[in-house]
DNA sequence: CTACCTGCAAACTCTTTGCAAGCAG
DNA sequence: CTGCTTGCAAAGAGTTTGCAGGTAG
């Protein structure tokens, strides 16, 4: 189905791929949640408006994504990855997470942010020079029980 | 097979479970090495000992050491899980760990450990309070290139 | 003895791949 | 047109479960 191209279809065609409504439509998905979304989520959110897209596709877009930056893939140890918006090509800052070990639900928090970052800044570097190691980047949770759980 | 039970069996009862071969010999093989084995590594090594023993039992006795508190289940994202033993029973400081993206190599660091689990402690402690979230732990892990792959 | 453990096979979940057909450019 | 994309079906990898038989205590 030939069809015009919005904000991420001139993206997609910059970086030399294809502009396609299950493209375009799995980054305003990503774009339009504050959620840490599964393929398999993603997918149903795809099936409403396109339900001739399939989760092979979703998988192949996501992959593409992370490869060029633009979403990052993230493991919460559930057996399953999530994806969001890399922080470049999202509204949101930084962040890191708190997850609750119960119900699964997973918080975004920038409070304390900056000192964070510039703490885990001051230990890379560190820790690179001592083992040799090129840091690209960090992941940090936090474990719990939320809110409505305890 | 009856057999005599050695300084893992006797925990074992002490936690209202049997002492099987099984069960020790998972136990000693977290304990004698640093690495950070998945349940298939970990089967592979009873295997030579013990070669009737199934990778099910492996799963199941990983699971319940889990829930005693005398295993910690990582995941570095690698869609497979990965155990050592649980700092309190461990003669390995807490740690954190360097992960290298491309040859999977895992590096444990206790390097501004105590930095590190100060500043944490204080983050926790912030965050638990305005989150309303009972912190139980923590995870962090710095991804990027080894020594060898640099 | 008896309840707990175990091996085996099968089921399950998430993810990847091969291939022929379909579309964007 | 032509090569990148896609859907489908099937294969893979890791993990879990049901059940009959085995064993620790």
């Amino acid at each position: 189905m030939k069809r015009e191209c919005g904000r991420w279809g001139y993206r997609l065609r910059g970086f030399g791929y294809k502009c396609t409504p299950g493209r375009e439509l799995i980054l305003e998905i990503l774009e339009s949640t504050d959620e840490h979304l599964s393929p398999e989520e993603i997918y149903s959110k795809v099936s409403i408006e396109h339900p001739e897209i399939g989760l092979t596709t979703v998988y192949r877009t996501l992959d593409m994504l992370v490869n060029l930056g633009v979403v990052s893939k993230l493991d919460f140890g559930e057996g399953k990855s999530r994806y969001e918006l890399s922080e470049h090509h999202s509204h949101k800052k930084h962040h890191h997470h708190l997850v609750c070990n119960k119900c699964g639900k997973i918080i975004d928090y920038s409070d304390f942010i900056n000192e964070e970052i510039e703490f885990l800044n001051k230990i890379e570097s560190k820790l690179g020079k001592k083992y040799n190691f090129k840091i690209s980047s960090h992941f940090i949770k936090f474990d719990g029980m939320c809110n409505d759980c305890i």
